[in-house]
DNA sequence: AGCACGCCGACT
DNA sequence: GTCGGCGTGCTC
């Protein structure tokens, strides 16, 4: 507390205290008390170690000091605080808040989610014999096993529990364990442990004597002669780091790594350090290797310039602009432009893109402008990398991110724009684990909270999106030219059942797209194949029954993975070898049916034998480059056709690409879901835009058995508006969103009738809840089992306004506690999605 | 969620 | 007898 003067005083008597963010999934705070000694340093954002229950000591997070103390308990004393400064700050706190509420989840859950696991303390039991326990003495017979560790804890006075496991059967250690500490030979206590650790680098450089006067360093050198080695890590040392001309050059030293991989043993430099010739030091550097900024400026076409200013001018009186520029049209300048002059005002910036797209061109594109000031946050770093971003964050070090959701928690304390590329990518949103967020929204409430500016850029938009730029909420900037006046591609219907009919669909390809693809082959052009199935057949089947092999614990037939010869479930993973007989009558003849990635690449294989192909989908790049390596395989253009997955609508810019093709478009747009159809848009118009670039129109296939849909029509045309129009009526007359606003409960538990009751029951008491809505279900889900938990799904469907939802979630809420406090359903869950995708 | 407490069956 | 199965209740 300080007065008007600045001078601070101790705190007054009065207790303080302080409400604790738990990672405990129970929707309501704790207060705990905050000792005198502390009261002076802890505020908002601190990390603080409390006693949780009998047992458990957690790290939580300070999300209020107050002086009310709660009056139906006692408070225990917060254990201690952690920190010198908040790691988090009351922004991100508000934020959290927000996330639990509109999401439906405990803030404990946002938490978790929000700081990376090495900002998280972990609890170790720890082990130790107790003070008063005489080992050459015991008071007790002991057994063998006891012995040992008793033993091992007397070579080593502080053990961890896990250390001891190798000691014993696993299965004992805890009992043993018990019956020392009844008899009271040992003590056991928690201690906590700090995860993270910074990258430290061992350094060597001349000890300050040698320095100092030069003619040491001749003498030593005299010394030496002879002994080549120390010569010659002398020399490769004095090369690296001249301190003839620049002592001070010797006060950073050399990394000892840097030696030894020039050739020098480590002994040799020993020996060095050992005659005080060189000391060694260490210093904590960082995980991310340097960057240079290679392009400083940026110039803009005339239409990117056109686009900027409008998005400056819609800024004027908004504060969210929808970007809707086509593939190709250059919104990566006008990013960066705006990113430029946010940075420069001395706000921070936050780019955020899917997940998939975090590997590409654009990330090393915005390298080379910003350098070591751009933070890159992407879902394959190690957590300790996590750390040293977030810590790049608090300490200024970046002032601009770019990454995927989750950097969304990182702790910006000033964002002045925030830009969501990609906006429409469905995988911002994801259903598992809790908080079940959209990254867009989640971004535009962050904004909100900082005052910052939104940008939301995007080819083909969210309806959501579209719809809000239409209503006025946002502004509305477009883009539909191609940048360098590059054409768009033609697109070409391929009628599936007219070329099966004339018997000119072979191996899943019709006659155009085979003889398109041939073209592009003899052109030397590179060709996509795009199917969204991976695997090598979606099941088999007998020919004789018509059995489908099934998996075992969840409602699918299991997929065919030819490369590994066995069956697949995709929803849990289970494997099993292909059976050479039909397991329910007995017959051999067993087919595969459909086709996935693989079959598709042997398909074409055969159909082109000459060409080489390669296959990108979750299974070929599982690794960590994985994905890259793939991309830079095709990139050097040793590579003529490339099939995949939905992997390769996002980020691949080849300018050899000349043909993409579809392989079944059906299968996308027939989807039993409200939103097929604008996926549908945005997945066809994504694959085509990797179609021909500069100064070459390219060609796309796509095959289908309904040629006459008029979704085709406006895809082909790029009638993005009229199409939206047409999908807005049945949205408006069904109750789709953007008109109402959708939550989709889904009811799991492992017994199928329970499942059922808790759904029913639950629906009854939703029905109760006051204001207008409209309540489907329960109905088994699309998939009734999964991972053995039957699935039953409850949609609402929900008026705009924020009230309404407001006062909806919370009885909602209410109501779901109610049932779970049924002891028939105790062991049932809930899990709430909101806005479901 | 985790963890304790408490109440029942099958084992050294 | 006790060990351990899991149903139930609570966590500031």
């Amino acid at each position: 507390m300080e007065d008007l003067f600045g001078h601070s005083y101790p705190s007054t008597n009065k207790t303080l205290f302080a409400d604790i963010i738990l990672p405990v999934p129970i929707p309501r705070s704790f207060t705990y008390s905050v000792d005198p000694e502390i009261q002076d340093e802890i505020g908002i954002g601190y990390r603080v170690m409390v006693q949780f229950g009998k047992k458990r000591i957690l790290t939580g997070i300070v999300a209020k000091v107050h002086q009310k103390a709660p009056e139906a308990y006692k408070a225990k004393p917060i254990l201690d605080l952690l920190d010198d400064f908040p790691i988090v700050n009351a922004l991100q706190i508000k934020f959290w808040g927000w996330m639990a509420g509109y999401y439906c989840c405990h803030i404990g859950e946002v938490m978790n989610a929000a700081l990376p696991s090495g900002l998280k303390l972990s609890t170790e039991s720890k082990v130790q014999i107790h003070p008063d326990f005489d080992l050459e003495n015991p008071s007790f017979p002991m057994d063998e096993r006891e012995l040992v560790i008793l033993e091992a804890l007397e070579k080593n006075p502080e053990m961890n529990v896990d250390q001891l496991e190798p000691l014993v059967a696993a299965k004992d250690l805890h009992k043993i364990i018990k019956s020392l500490l009844a008899k009271k030979a040992i003590l056991v206590y928690e201690s906590v442990k700090e995860k993270y650790s910074p990258k430290i680098e061992t350094r060597v450089r001349f000890s300050p004597e040698y320095l100092s006067e030069s003619h040491k360093l001749n003498e030593l050198f005299e010394k030496i002669k002879g002994k080549v080695k120390q010569e010659n890590v002398l020399l490769k040392y004095l090369q690296q780091v001249p301190v003839f001309n620049d002592q001070a050059l010797n006060e950073q030293g050399l990394a000892k790594k840097v030696l030894t991989d020039a050739g020098c043993s480590s002994s040799s430099i020993d020996t060095l350090v050992k005659n005080k010739v060189f000391e060694t030091f260490k210093i904590k550097i960082s995980r991310f290797d340097p960057i240079k900024v290679e392009e400083k400026s940026i110039e803009l076409s005339q239409d990117q310039l056109e686009a900027y200013e409008s998005i400056q001018h819609e800024f004027g009186t908004k504060s969210t602009v929808l970007l809707h520029g086509i593939t190709g049209s250059g919104k990566t300048e006008i990013y960066i432009k705006l990113i430029n002059e946010v940075l420069d005002s001395g706000s921070q910036v936050l780019l955020l893109l899917p997940e998939i797209a975090l590997t590409t061109h654009l990330v090393s594109r915005l390298q080379k402008v910003f350098g070591d000031t751009m933070g890159i946050f992407h879902s394959r770093y190690s957590d300790n990398e996590r750390v040293d971003v977030w810590q790049g964050v608090l300490s200024g070090k970046y002032n601009f991110i770019i990454g995927v959701r989750s950097s969304l928690f990182l702790p910006f304390d000033s964002l002045g724009l925030v830009i969501v590329d990609e906006e429409h990518e469905s995988s911002y949103k994801q259903f598992d684990p809790a908080p079940r967020f959209h990254a867009r929204d989640a971004a535009l409430m962050l904004a909100w909270l900082h005052q910052a500016k939104t940008v939301l850029g995007t080819a083909t938009p969210a309806f959501e999106s579209f719809y809000n730029a239409q209503t006025g909420k946002y502004g509305y900037v477009k883009m539909d030219k191609r940048y360098g006046g590059a054409e768009l591609p033609h697109f070409h219907l391929a009628d599936i059942l007219k070329d099966k009919k004339k018997n000119l669909l072979k191996l899943d390809f019709t006659r155009l797209m085979r003889e398109k693809i041939q073209e592009a082959l003899n052109n030397q052009e590179q060709v996509l194949i795009f199917q969204n199935r991976r695997g090598y057949a979606p099941y088999i089947s007998c020919e004789e029954c018509g059995w489908i092999p099934e998996c075992e614990h969840c409602d699918v037939s299991l997929t065919y993975h030819q490369y590994q010869n066995e069956l697949r479930c995709h929803y849990c993973g289970f494997k099993e070898k292909v059976p050479n007989k039909c397991q329910a009558c007995g017959s051999e003849k067993i087919t595969t049916v459909g086709s996935g990635t693989e079959r598709i690449e042997e398909n074409l294989s055969l159909l082109f034998p000459e060409a080489r192909i390669l296959r990108m989908d979750l299974d070929t790049t599982r690794s960590k480059y994985g994905y890259q390596k793939i991309l830079e395989e095709f990139g050097s253009g040793n590579v003529d056709i490339l099939v995949g997955t939905q992997m390769i609508t996002k980020g691949l810019d080849f300018d050899r690409v000349s043909l993409v093709g579809i392989v079944d478009a059906d299968r996308i747009l027939f989807y039993p879901d409200f939103r097929s159809g604008e996926r549908a848009f945005q997945q066809i118009t994504q694959v085509a835009g990797r179609a021909g670039r500069r100064n070459k129109t390219g060609n796309v296939i796509v095959q289908t058995r309904r040629p006459d849909q008029l979704i085709f029509n406006h895809i082909i045309e790029g009638k993005y508006t009229e199409f939206y129009q047409q999908e807005m009526g049945e949205r408006r007359q069904f109750y789709y969103p953007p008109f109402v606003k959708n939550i989709k409960i889904v009811v799991k538990h492992k017994d199928f009738k329970i499942t059922e009751t808790a759904a029913f029951q639950l629906k009854n008491l939703l029905v109760e809840i006051e204001g207008r809505k409209i309540i489907l279900g329960p109905e088994k889900a699309l998939i009734g089992k999964i991972k053995n938990l039957f699935h039953f799904e409850i949609w609402i469907k929900l008026e705009r306004s924020t009230q309404a939802q407001e006062h909806f979630k919370h009885e909602m809420a209410q109501k779901i506690s109610e049932l779970h406090g049924d002891k028939r359903f105790r062991s049932v869950r809930f899990l709430v999605d909101v806005d479901p995708s």
